[in-house]
DNA sequence: TGGCCATTTACATATATGTATAAATAATTC
DNA sequence: GAATTATTTATACATATATGTAAATGGCCA
């Protein structure tokens, strides 16, 4: 029973239960719960029960099943209204998702480390698994030092420091060779990494416009280097145009 | 440190946590957390990290703020885009307005309360002005006691129990005057409410027909009491038209 | 009625919470 | 710029609480 990651179980459960809806999109009893996410029928119980009683979810008693209520679809509403221009991320995202049919993501910073947020996977056979939550090295990882070629000179070099004194080994750098990299991308307004955390995986990533209260975020299009390679520079334009019509109207 | 509700409470604090979000609408520290939500430092930032492993929030090391990212704006999107993927519900709303040129608005459940989630305003002079994601007492509003309709006997108990513990006290409702109330509108087929939200102002209700797994939705017209009174057969008329066109394919 | 489900209960164990304390970071002062 | 103070965050461990196993209850249909 030992917790695999460090995040709160209770915690972890309640988001993979609203990630099953929203996945399934119907009503769901306690078995279906229970058995599909594997918790305890007991425990799956408990904490269905407590998201009724709290107004997230509804209980149908005649057909023993549960069904989030409009609590759960107003939650994060406020987010995609017009104030922080996510919706408009949104549809960058679907954008050039659908022009390339690459594995197409947002990634933001996450204290020392870049965090994908939102992913779409390529149709395409060949792909690299990446999943929102998963996080890579500020200091190595494209997207990561694409990051970081937003902040000033100042903020880096304090960044890598901490980075160098509390990360595993493998995610550190020295400061004047990763300064070369991000000047590089702030010249050419992209980075194009190869083969850094996954081998024959590559990834394009151009750092967003910053919005009001928005954290910084990274546009990226991943894949296998050989693909990237060759329609680089379709993707380059791709990217610049969904940034530019979505972005910057 | 008894539980006073039945909830467990990590679940509670975690929509708690995301409630507070969504009223202040800006990145939040640690501190204010734990402060504004009354718990002990250690406890919401264990909390706050496992929000943040688990790819729901986004940590501002530099600010050492808090913010949600867009797989929270993401989770409930479903169910609003649910409800409109289904083009009949629009189509009827639109036949209505089209023949009775009155303000016409579908309504659903969220919690203890109807909410508007879609309007078309008439053209007269005379209005009342109403707006998707308004909401009404589920026991009180004509709309809402039209949603209760479609709900069990025990259902009903079990809601009105909960309203009357959390809800504003004018919300309140005797469980033997409101089914004499919802008996009526299981019999007659639809609800005209007078005066009770807003002096002067009215609403005919009926249920839709419920569609697989859609939540039940409520079909009103609303104005000004005197003009419902005036219109009301030819209002019934072709409210059931339009369901019987729409929606009974 | 009896059999077969799903759900609830009981209780030991695992795990999250909360108090106090320490460490880290930021702000202030000289 | 260094030292000091104030503020915020992290750690340790006892306690409170949720989880999970197993057995019991309740509902439904033949």
């Amino acid at each position: 029973m030992a917790n695999t990651d460090s995040s709160i179980k209770t915690a972890r459960r309640i988001f993979e239960v609203l990630e099953y809806f929203e996945d399934v999109q119907r009503p769901i009893s306690l078995k279906e719960i229970s058995t599909k996410c594997d918790y305890p029928t007991s425990s799956a119980a408990a904490l269905l029960k407590s998201m009724v009683a709290l107004g997230y979810l509804f209980y149908d008693s005649y057909n023993r099943t549960y069904m989030p209520t409009m609590r759960i679809a107003q939650m994060g509403g406020w987010l995609n209204s017009g104030l922080f221009g996510d919706s408009a991320i949104l549809s960058l995202v679907d954008f050039v998702h659908q022009e390339l049919d690459e594995l197409v993501n947002i990634s933001t910073q996450s204290d020392l480390h870049a965090q994908y947020i939102h992913c779409l996977q390529t149709r395409k056979r060949l792909r690299f698994e990446v999943k929102p939550g998963d996080v890579r090295p500020l200091a190595i990882s494209g997207v990561g030092r694409t990051l970081l070629s937003g902040h000033t000179d100042v903020e880096i070099a304090r960044l890598l420091r901490r980075i160098n004194a509390v990360c595993p080994p493998e995610e550190h750098m020295g400061l004047d060779e990763l300064m070369k990299i991000i000047n590089g991308i702030r010249r050419d307004g992209y980075m194009f990494s190869k083969h850094i955390i996954v081998e024959e995986a590559g990834v394009i990533a151009m750092l967003l416009p910053k919005r009001d209260f928005g954290r910084p975020l990274v546009l990226g299009v991943g894949g296998p280097v050989s693909r990237l390679e060759e329609r680089q520079d379709q993707i380059l334009a791709c990217m610049r145009e969904g940034i530019a019509r979505f972005l910057r109207d």
